[in-house]
RNA sequence: GCCGAGGUGGCGGAAUAGGCAGACGCGCGGGACUCAAAAUCCCGUGCCCCAAAAGGGCGUGUGGGUUCGACUCCCACCCUCGGCACCA
């Protein structure tokens, strides 16, 4: 009987027999999709089915699509976007959501300007007709929004608010004027933010950025910087698009410490490590610190303006390349080290930045990579003051300088010794330092010396074990060296002899954490109470404090353009800088018919107007906001879109926001995320928001990519025209090929309108959700999307074939008639709503719902070659499985729910649940793992699977098993219910 | 250099709690239909050994470890991609 059974089931249910007994093909109406969907592309919007309940918030989502740029058309790349959101909101729909699903559009920029500049096209023109290319698009993809709610951040209406925003910033003195450098592309002579500088060049013509020094303004996001941080924890966010905010926030702990010039005055430099204070030998500032001048000794003036001109000089990206040599020069004058009270000479270098910590460092060469370098190039002392934990010692006596009994002592003492051609190398652990400074100031000749690093250095001659822990005793050992080792001469520094020794050299500098020395009071202090102690050390004498420091900038937001919203403010010469008053909000834009390159200030009608304050002449300020600005509370604007008296209606964005899943590109992951979290949090302080997070899930998608073809002389060629062998169809020449991101600049597009135009919509749908997990970068595939074009042909089939068979027939199956066939579908049934279902509300891997869909479908298209199929099983599959694609593939699905005579419309249809006792299939088959392999596979009924005690009984007494088991002593058996029996046996 | 993600068939990928590795799709091989091709449909398809089958061995970047059992956990390392990068 159980032999029966497990042989019966062996044969399945999935596959066809190889004897090909198909029934004849019937000729079938066509899967015709152009036809399909044209007759339902209107058709969800005229039932109002995407148009939010704005005023009903019970069960509200707020869906939320990354709005676009308006910039030439849409390809297929940028569908993952838009159709991953379409999918989604429409089974939000079908689940009882009340979805807000906006869209709208970014629509200032430098794109439309050039564009105006380059044809003579207003860039308001050119930017609406590409809003209605993209309309159009959307539209032809099925990708549906709640249109009543469209915006354009260019529109008079919308950035009246970006402008009052400014003004609200300005009201709590976080916009603020400031002068400072900003980078300037010499080739499109323009501003640019820094997040438009890819490596020091300019993201459009790839010229090195130059710094300029102008007036611009500036909006105070480091104010919220510990906040924007902090919150980070609270959000369900990709760990790495956390992670990139946290760097590039930056926050570093560490100290101030103030040193004294000779000339008086204080220099507070920031730290990480004030514990290796003590070690500082020198201190350097950025050169465009302001109080360089007055430390400038009178000799050395031309020679630092010179150094500041040439580090002015500098590009971006020259500046701050790791591979350049350090450079810097001597002010002439000194400081005194506070902790030490040594005078350590001042130094100016353009490794330095003025605009990170307090533009001042205290070099210390002995644990600082970069400080080390200098060092060395400028022949400044290096004095350890850490001790590298757990490091070996070393040692070095040149050969000829010691006397014999030195290796047998050293041997006694459990020093290990290397005699090379230049000397005695010794390895011991660090903190043997003075023993083995001790041995070999006793074995050493008269005229001898030696260098011992290990916890601190030694220098080491016959009279005395010089300690390098102070500038003074680095003076001492370095002369008495220099008298014996003739060919040292002309070094500067002990480090700089110490250099010259290869094998000592990996020891020379450290920037590990470790016990304190050389460090006066806090002399052998452990390294991880280090830095507090010093923090708190320096605190009670005064000389300094424990600080915080970010990596993160205020936001330059000025841009001198015309394509943007002008920054409402006035100069008065009289009332100096006076905002623009609220009630004339907003500054419009001039209407003129050409813009030149410098933007508003070349609009001189633009520029006159009147004092708000005192009524006399004054100017507006020609700069229009960086178009971040825009898109930084635009989500909030969605709202109440057409509300004229204020930005948002507060109760209905409290009552709908934060937004609960933003999808879009991870190339926003730090901009416009963090400037629109900074936005909402200072609107929360101002008490118009009730949350101060914006976006509660955020969900990147993955670029597409696909081959780039190069020619030398005819640059990027369409994939389409490359010829044989991948030649230039114009010259023959062999082309590059590189498979990048999809872009109109490198012409390796494919166009949505061609897909439809031969697929259809559905078929580029379902490919652009099938090809890979959203979130990673995918390369387009032509074959791809023909195996979508293929399964939806199968399935146009399958379901024409199950209308035919069941029109009339009622779709409620009685599971107490199945077979084990019948059972078997209604299980898989189950099995793959629960699957797709899971899949929209977890993680979005919709690729894997694509993929549990058609394994249904090629199941279900299997059993109806079966005798005599359950007709109404059949229809009632059907029926779940048209509801199940909807979300991918909703025209066709949409046609064949009309078909299958439901009266109502997909989206007014229930989404299909799964029912738990359906998944239990009354035969389970049970892997048999004998000694880790899998030796049988056992269908047992499901009830037997379930208890452990049965399921081994059953399987031991398995014939197969038993044959399997013969001469073995079975020693243990681990039985997992209904998953598998795992038996060790020997 | 630092941080992050990832490495699975010929390819895209699946295995979402340590329990049948390779689902689904592509490609490829064979067949059907066709005068032929394309399209479509059917069967097969991780690698290796054996003439085939039966059977066996190997197999998730590499090397170790934990476990009855490891793509999954631990340790060490290699490679690829992305971000940051003289940030004191």
């Amino acid at each position: 009987m159980r032999d029966g059974r497990s042989q019966r089931g062996a044969e399945g249910f999935g596959r066809r027999g190889g004897s090909g007994e198909r029934r004849p093909p019937v000729s079938r109406e066509p899967y015709n999709p152009q036809e399909i969907e044209e007759k339902w592309r209107d058709f969800w919007r005229e039932r109002g089915f995407f148009k939010a309940k704005i005023h009903d918030t019970r069960k509200k989502f707020y869906y939320l699509n990354m709005f676009p740029y308006p910039s030439g058309k849409l390809h297929a790349g940028h569908g993952r976007n838009y159709i991953l959101g379409d999918a989604i909101v429409r089974f939000l729909l079908m689940r009882g959501w009340n979805v807000l699903n906006p869209m709208g559009w970014d629509a200032f920029g430098l794109p439309a300007e050039n564009a105006a500049i380059e044809q003579g096209v207003h860039p308001r023109d050119w930017t609406w007709r590409n809003i209605q290319e993209f309309k159009r698009q959307f539209r032809a993809w099925g990708v549906e929004y709640d249109w009543d709610r469209e915006i354009a951040t260019c529109e008079p209406d919308y950035y009246k608010w970006t402008q009052w925003l400014f003004l609200k910033l300005y009201e709590k003195g976080l916009a603020y004027r400031a002068k400072g450098k900003v980078n300037w592309c010499p080739h499109c002579e323009v501003v640019l933010a820094n997040e438009q500088v890819i490596s020091g060049r300019c993201w459009r013509c790839n010229s090195p950025v130059e710094k300029r020094e102008l007036e611009q303004w500036y909006f105070k996001i480091t104010a919220y910087a510990e906040r924007l941080l902090r919150d980070l924890a609270k959000l369900d966010w990709p760990e790495h698009v956390k992670k990139m905010q946290e760097n590039w926030i930056g926050r570093s702990e560490g100290a101030e410490i103030i040193f004294r010039a000779e000339g008086g005055q204080e220099i507070t430099v920031f730290t990480t490590r004030p514990d290796t204070l003590w070690g500082a030998t020198f201190l350097v500032l950025a050169p465009e610190h302001p109080l360089v001048p007055e430390l400038t000794a009178p000799d050395r003036k031309s020679e630092i303006r010179a150094y500041q001109e040439a580090t002015e000089r500098l590009t971006e990206v020259e500046r701050t390349s790791t591979e350049k040599e350090k450079t810097g020069a001597f002010l002439g004058t000194y400081a005194l080290n506070p902790a030490t009270g040594e005078r350590i000479p001042i130094w100016i270098a353009d490794y330095v930045l003025l605009g990170y910590g307090t533009g001042a460092i205290m070099g210390v060469p002995a644990h600082d990579e970069r400080d080390f370098l200098f060092a060395l190039k400028y022949g400044l002392p290096v004095i350890p003051v850490i001790a590298h934990p757990g490091e070996q010692g070393k040692a070095f006596v040149p050969a000829g300088l010691y006397r014999e009994t030195f290796l047998p002592a050293l041997k006694e003492a459990g020093v290990a010794v290397e005699i090379r051609g230049d000397g005695a190398s010794l390895h011991f652990p660090a903190e043997k330092t003075d023993q083995v400074a001790n041995i070999l100031q006793k074995h050493l000749r008269p005229e001898g010396w030696g260098a011992v690093v290990g916890e601190g250095w030694r220098l080491v001659f016959p009279e005395e074990i010089v300690n390098i822990g102070s500038l003074a005793e680095e003076r001492r050992a370095l002369g008495k060296l220099l008298e014996r080792a003739s060919d040292l001469k002309g070094k500067r520094t002990v480090a700089e002899a110490l250099w010259e020794i290869s094998f000592l050299r990996d020891l020379l500098f450290h920037a590990e954490y470790g016990k304190m020395v050389n460090s006066g009071p806090l002399s052998g202090t452990p390294g991880s109470a280090a830095i507090s102690r010093t923090v708190a050390w320096l605190e009670e004498k005064g000389l300094g404090k424990g600080t915080v420091t970010y990596k993160l900038r205020d936001w330059l937001i000025s841009r001198q353009r015309y394509w943007g919203a002008p920054i409402p403010m006035i100069h008065c010469p009289r009332c100096g800088i006076v905002p623009v008053p609220e009630k004339d909000l907003p500054v419009k834009l001039p209407e003129v018919n050409r813009i030149g390159k410098l933007g508003l200030a070349d609009i001189p009608e633009f520029i006159p107007t009147t004092c708000p304050r005192c009524g006399g002449p004054a100017r507006r300020d020609t700069d229009t906001m960086d178009t971040f600005v825009d898109s930084s509370w635009y989500f909030l604007r969605y709202i109440s879109p057409k509300d004229e008296t204020r930005p948002f209606d507060p109760e209905l964005v409290n009552k709908w926001l934060p937004v609960d899943l933003y999808v879009g590109g991870v190339e926003h992951a730090i901009l416009h995320l963090l400037y629109s979290r900074f936005i909402t949090k200072f609107l929360h302080d101002l008490g118009l928001l009730s949350f101060d997070e914006p976006f509660r899930r955020l969900f990147t998608q993955g670029m597409v990519t696909y081959p780039a073809y190069w020619c030398p002389a005819h640059h990027w060629i369409p994939p389409k025209e490359v010829a044989e062998g991948n030649r230039c169809p114009k010259c023959g020449a062999e082309l590059v090929v590189s498979v990048v991101a999809m872009s109109k600049s490198k012409k390796n597009v494919v166009s949505p309108d061609e897909l439809i135009a031969q697929y259809g919509a559905d078929t580029e749908r379902l490919y652009t959700l099938f090809m890979g997990p959203p979130e990673r970068e995918i390369e387009w595939s032509e074959e791809g999307v023909r195996g979508c074009w293929r399964f939806l042909n199968r399935f146009w089939n399958l379901a024409l074939d199950i209308l035919e068979r069941t029109a009339g027939v009622q779709a409620e199956p009685d599971p107490e008639t199945f077979g084990p066939k019948e059972q078997a579908i209604w299980a898989k049934l189950h099995a793959t709503i629960k699957k797709v279902t899971e899949e929209f509300e977890g993680r979005l891997a919709l690729n894997t719902a694509v993929a549990a869909i058609m394994e249904f479908t090629n199941e279900l298209s299997a059993y109806t070659e079966e005798e005599n199929p359950d007709p109404k099983l059949l229809r009632r599959s059907l029926r779940d499985l048209i509801l199940l694609l909807s979300p991918f593939t909703p025209f066709v699905c949409e046609e064949l729910w009309h078909r299958l005579g439901e009266g109502k419309a997909v989206l007014e249809t229930p989404w299909p649940e799964y029912d738990p006792k359906a998944l239990e299939e009354a035969e389970v088959e049970i892997p048999v793992q004998i000694n880790g392999k899998v030796r049988a596979r056992l269908r047992l009924p499901r009830n037997k699977a379930a208890d452990p005690k049965t399921l081994e009984a059953f399987v031991l007494a398995h014939p197969e098993v038993q044959v399997r088991l013969q001469g073995l002593k079975v020693e243990k058996v681990i039985a997992v219910p209904e998953k598998l029996v795992s038996i060790v046996a020997r």
